[in-house]
DNA sequence: CACGGCACGC
DNA sequence: GACGTACGTGCCGTGT
């Protein structure tokens, strides 16, 4: 039978509390802290999805004292005091509760809890569904066949809801007995005595055993153990109380009756104010604010003309400069219109009109015509599609706002106005909606409009930016390496890579016969026909099937990850042809058929895009296709490589290489001696790694040591936790953390440098590379141990990656100026992280190889040296 | 169309 | 003592 009331009762602290410390503390533009308001909206917003309720309350705690401090003065001793940040967050959430129309109630001298147990229990005539949502699993005793109580997990929205089946399940007693079972363990947080040496395992199972604390007191004599009888004779009383304290009321004279519960849903009009007040634009958008809501503020008058012929004087030094293109790849982009802006005015000009304009091209192609510009590359490869070169760029809002910040969103002009206090440029989405309805606006003069305050509000935003990046040291950085690069790239991205596509064809007609082949035994080995690419299904067939021994689980069912059934290697045939098959389908479909639909057709060329403004290491990211996870480490992927060759006959692939620039990196910031000196003494590192962590002589470094040596460098590099670290060596994870502590005695500068840079992070706020590039941490600070640690290992690991990333990027400048500058042929392909690839004439082979590893090699002056390895050959593969 | 699971590189 | 653990991109299957 269905139930008619659907009854939610929220324990408005515990989730409070909960979003505090689960979200940085985000304040809105008043300096109003708002996380915890923030993450208890989105809950609530959840939970009025999920729930659809009849009725709804929210309980709060009133006061400091409740009635069981008459029981035990004591209770809830020693318990951190509230932090401020989140105390003046409540009246908010409150503000919040009302504009919701949402009952919310507090009662002197009784906690939430109680307020909650109360009406629990006034809703048990069977009809009623109640659900209590509350962080804390004490709330489990409410649990019945009406009542389930969902317990936040992680994070804000992700939660976990019991049954008396549940409770059961994951503590071996009924919901009613978890009071039994507080009263023996205590509770530290609510200074809940106890039985002192009792803990969770005890105490379950002595009240599994005798059901009540009641009954385990009268049965002392015969439970075992002299110590625990002992403890238990000595503080009957003690836990006789605890019970008492752990006991939710279900009689607290409440004044609010079931039907005051009552919910009819909320009006928008009275949430947008409060949102807006608050900064959630985010939730605005979700519950459909309007586009008046949403840009609070009039946009300030923009006056623009837009242009039908091209006077001189429009055209002047520096200008800012949009070039609109809607299309994600600009590679086959149609160019929409232009904006100008400058000190003569802003102006709009019709692509009708752009066209036809020799003197526009002129200006456009002026080295001497200095342009501010949102994202120069986009417009550079675009108009070179139209066969325009785009020169004199001086100066990209969209790479100077990522180096003063690379964690901001930047992907119009409207983020980084947004961020610079500019709200006069509409979001694109506004104008050309999004997805498949994707479209230039009926009416010209929107889009004329649109145009123009983009290029004011890059035109003004290009002195206040060239002036934070003054402030913070960065002008080198910007103006030496990014602004440069990104012409490098656009070159690059322009020129493109040969790909054979019949070598890739052939390659994906051998798979496909390997694949079907191994397709028809793993169907026959499971006795039954399935879609191996569905975890789902494979799940199914593995663990309940055939019985395997599941290893790990996922949220929504079985993990059929390597790891695990690598575990299960030997167990049954089919493991190994499912992993097999794996890595040949993701052969396939990735690198197989996923290049392939990238060739362009006319020329056999693939066309990447780099992203310069992404990676918050300062690394590039690469996409359509992504060039830089091309297979290597397995023989059968890396063949794909066969693949890429040079686009003219006779021409070779050329790739060099960095040896080890993150240690080398690593070596020379940490300015440790030992390993200083391993690189200056040209010896292998992970074998000198092992040599002092397993304490040997070189002789006596055994193949395993080394391999797990070179795993902690790994570790060192990426920033991987010992549980990481533990992970990718199929190891404890204190064995991890072994190893790391063993490793960071050996290396007494790395050691230090670790302690310095997570301090220099608290201090500034951020931490810095080589070349000044900027990482800002504000969750080193946080009181939440995850988000801390992850922000002190990114301390750690920032400077070395991102000094990398300096250092490459510099060669790649420095490469581009040298090819020019020797007049040589060759041209920069590609590049993957630590690696630069050519195509060259074989008559300029040598003298490449000689201008790569010196320009690499001394792209900066470091105190180990930077070593780098060339090869060459028809293939990508060959160039090994 | 968004999300989760998985897998590739550095 | 929990928490959920390098960064990217892209494929597939699943459920809306």
């Amino acid at each position: 039978m269905a139930k008619t009331n659907k009854l939610v009762l929220i324990d408005g602290n515990s989730i409070a509390y909960r979003a505090f410390f689960a979200l940085p503390l985000l304040n809105n533009d008043k300096g109003i802290y708002t996380n915890a308001v923030y993450g208890f909206t989105q809950m609530l917003l959840k939970i009025l999805e999920d729930e659809k309720p009849t009725h709804i309350l929210v309980a709060f705690d009133a006061g400091k004292t409740t009635f069981r401090h008459k029981t035990f003065g004591e209770y809830k001793g020693g318990r951190q005091k509230t932090p401020p940040e989140l105390s003046e967050q409540f009246p908010f959430i409150r503000q919040l509760l009302d504009a919701f129309k949402i009952k919310r109630y507090e009662l002197e001298n009784y906690e939430a809890d109680d307020i909650i147990g109360t009406l629990a229990s006034y809703a048990a005539d069977g009809n009623w569904d109640v659900k209590v949502f509350t962080g804390d699993k004490d709330l489990l005793q409410l649990v019945t066949p009406d009542v389930e109580v969902v317990l936040t997990r992680k994070g804000i929205t992700e939660v976990e809801a019991y049954t008396v089946e549940q409770v059961n399940e994951r503590y071996g007693i009924t919901p009613h007995q978890i009071i039994d079972m507080k009263g023996l363990m205590g509770d530290p947080s609510d200074n809940i005595p106890g039985v002192p040496g009792v803990g969770e395992k005890t105490a379950i199972k002595l009240i599994k055993q005798y059901g009540t604390i009641e009954k385990v007191l009268d049965s002392i004599d015969e439970i075992s153990g002299a110590k625990l009888k002992e403890r238990l004779t000595e503080n009957k009383e003690q836990a006789i109380m605890s019970k008492e304290l752990a006991t939710i009321t279900k009689e607290a004279p409440i004044e609010v009756s079931l039907e005051e519960t009552n919910y009819d849903g909320y009006e928008t009009s009275s949430i947008f104010p409060l949102f807006k007040e608050l900064g959630f634009n985010s939730l605005l958008e979700r519950l459909g604010g309007d586009e008046e809501i949403l840009q609070d503020e009039e946009k300030e008058e923009l006056n623009f003309k837009t242009v039908t012929k091209i006077e001189a004087d429009m055209l002047t030094s520096p200008s800012s400069i949009i070039v609109e293109t809607l299309t994600e790849d600009y590679h086959k982009a149609k160019i929409h219109g232009f904006a100008v802006s400058n000190d003569a005015g802003t102006f709009y000009i019709p692509s009708s009109v752009a066209d036809q304009s020799e003197e526009f091209h002129e200006w456009l192609q002026d080295q001497n015509q200095k342009k501010r510009m949102f994202d120069a590359k986009r417009a550079h490869v675009a108009l070179h599609g139209q066969g325009i070169v785009l020169n004199g760029i001086d100066f990209d809002i969209q790479l100077a706002s990522y180096l003063l910040n690379p964690s901001e969103s930047l992907d119009e002009v409207a983020d980084v106005a947004r961020q610079y206090g500019k709200s006069n440029v509409d979001v694109n989405e506004a104008v050309y909606g999004k997805g498949a309805k994707k479209k230039l606006p009926e009416d010209e003069a929107v889009l004329a409009e649109h145009l123009c305050r983009k290029a004011h509000t890059v035109f003004q935003l290009s002195d206040l930016l060239d002036e934070k990046l003054k402030e913070n040291e960065q002008s080198d950085l910007f103006y030496q390496l990014e602004m440069p690069l990104a012409l490098v790239l656009a070159k690059m991205e322009e020129f493109g890579v040969k790909v054979k596509s019949d070598t890739l064809q052939k390659m994906g007609a051998d798979l496909d016969i390997q694949l079907t082949a191994l397709e028809k035994d793993i169907h026959d080995l499971a006795g039954v026909s399935f879609n191996i690419n569905s975890p789902k299904q494979l799940g199914e067939i593995l663990f309940e099937k055939l019985n395997l021994p599941p290893v790990k689980k996922t949220k929504t069912g079985y993990s059929t990850s390597v790891d695990v059934l690598e575990k299960l290697e030997g167990k049954h045939e089919i493991i190994n042809k499912i992993l097999i098959y794996r890595q040949l389908g993701k052969l396939r479909s990735t690198y197989i058929e996923g290049l392939l639909k990238v060739v362009k057709e006319d020329t056999g060329k693939i066309h990447t895009r780099f992203n310069q403004v992404l990676a918050q290491t300062g690394r590039l990211s690469s996409i359509d296709p992504n060039l830089q996870n091309i297979p290597i480490r397995l023989e059968a992927g890396r063949k794909i490589r066969h693949a890429f060759v040079a686009s003219q006959p006779g021409w070779k692939i050329l790739a060099a290489d960095y040896s080890q620039i993150e240690l080398r990196v690593l070596a020379h910031i940490s300015q440790d001696e030992n390993l200083i000196e391993a690189f200056k003494t040209e010896m292998d590192v992970h074998t000198k790694t092992a040599m002092d962590v397993f304490h040997v002589e070189e002789s006596e470094v055994t193949s395993e040591m080394r391999r797990h040596a070179k795993a902690v460098n790994f570790g060192i590099v990426y920033g991987i936790s010992d549980y990481g670290l533990s992970q990718s060596l199929g190891i404890t994870r204190k064995e991890a953390g072994e190893f790391i502590s063993s490793y960071l005695d050996s290396f007494p500068g790395v050691q230090q440098y670790m302690k310095d840079s997570v301090s220099e992070a608290k201090h500034n706020g951020f931490v810095s590379t080589l070349l000044h590039r900027r990482r800002y941490l504000p969750e080193i600070n946080s009181r939440n141990f995850n988000l801390r640690s992850f922000a002190e290992r990114t301390a750690m690991n920032t400077p070395i990656q991102g000094t990398a990333a300096d250092i490459i990027k510099k060669a790649m400048v420095d490469m581009d100026q040298r090819l020019t500058d020797e007049k040589l042929e060759a041209k920069m392909l590609l590049t993957v992280h630590d690696e630069l690839i050519f195509e060259v004439p074989e008559n300029e082979l040598q003298k490449l190889e000689e201008i790569v590893c010196e320009v690499m090699e001394s792209a900066v002056e470091l105190d180990v040296p930077l070593k780098v390895d060339v090869n060459w050959g028809d293939s990508w593969f060959e160039a090994k």
